[in-house]
DNA sequence: CCTAAACTAACAGGCGTTAGTTTCCCTACC
DNA sequence: GGTAGGGAAACTAACGCCTGTTAGTTTAGG
């Protein structure tokens, strides 16, 4: 009967959240039973009910927690007065940063929203969307002031998004590739693509 | 008890295969019973056994095919005297055909995978990595003639891969842009972002 | 008429979750 | 500074349903 140990900054609520985000991520939301999770914390399935009101709330919990991050990055970063490209840069530098030093809650995020019920599955794509049409307004704008190329601003989104979203495949690698390298090669990728050529 | 028809193109494992592949794509697999699939092909899920020998076999079916039409065209690409730069454009075209002509099959690859039980879960893994190593070394030629900046292959590769599998998120976008945009697009971005700048 | 392909029935195990009970730890009082 | 009380957090047991799959039987098309 070993209790889970919260502390100050983390409640047992968190731990057991924390510890759903790597099983989700390496087994899938789906593949992933309770007892699993009851096991990983040093607990019976039973218990985690006292902390948790159903396996769904921890998927919420995950998803809308990483999405409310990337879409507070991006309404900080839409009051600077900056060059289009450089916002887009530091939008593909957040995402990247994300995917290194949070993989587990944004590949759950990423790969496991669609296991959320209604309202949440359609509120989470809504807000995905808002995001997108956000980032392509950004982008919209650098193609007036020409700094960016006649590109589609959706089709730009959509590439770069996918693009980082793709690191999570990178993790295996580690040894031969560095953090920053990998983020300096995408970004300049990503930004060259569309950039206006002098 | 109506039978599944089947053509002299299609047996009707194919056609279970198929309706497998949409039925993975829309739930994903650990979602999907083989009672949705029996109910989808229109018969009673203990039939199903007549053609398959597990839901896995399915699986493992849909991704070792789509796998191996994606080695088959790189082969085929590899043997061409070309410049590497067109040879890039030709993989990325490719990729983004199969993304939108055979939509569930190679979503269901690219998500579903890791499903697949030993010996075909690395036996999948080494393949997709000795894909990757030979569109490396493509790319790393094309840095070597200075076609390509100075990049590194690998990278090269993971932000290619990873933007056009995310074509899969554009499904639902159709109206407002047209396939050949989508593909346009994506590989002027893709291209233009490793070309040597003249 | 024979065999491929459908059926019904069922198994054994896993699932998320609930009910009811027990244990532990913190707090407050003597 | 021990100790009673109370609530949080663990436990055991079980429910009802779903899962992939098998066995045995019936049906129907070439």
């Amino acid at each position: 009967m070993a209790r889970i140990k919260s502390t100050e900054q983390n409640s047992r609520k968190d731990i057991i959240t924390t510890q759903a985000s790597i099983l989700f991520r390496q087994k899938g939301y789906r593949a992933t039973s309770m007892r699993d999770l009851a096991e990983k914390v040093g607990v019976e399935a039973a218990s985690l009910y006292n902390h948790i009101s159903s396996k769904e709330e921890l998927l919420r919990d995950i998803c809308f927690k990483v999405g409310d991050d990337f879409t507070n990055h991006l309404e900080a970063l839409e009051k600077l007065k900056q060059p289009a490209i450089l916002k887009i840069e530091a939008i593909i530098r957040f995402h990247i940063k994300m995917m290194l030093q949070r993989f587990e809650e944004v590949h759950v995020s990423n790969h496991d929203w669609h296991h959320l019920k209604e309202p949440y599955h359609t509120d989470f794509l809504n807000r995905r969307r808002e995001y997108e049409k956000r980032f392509g307004s950004i982008i919209e704008k650098g193609v007036v002031k020409k700094e960016i190329r006649k590109v589609n601003p959706y089709i730009a989104v959509l590439t770069i998004l996918s693009a980082v979203r793709g690191i999570e495949y990178w993790h295996r690698h580690k040894k031969n590739v560095t953090a920053a390298e990998l983020e300096n090669n995408m970004v300049q990728h990503l930004i060259l693509g569309i950039k206006t050529i002098e």
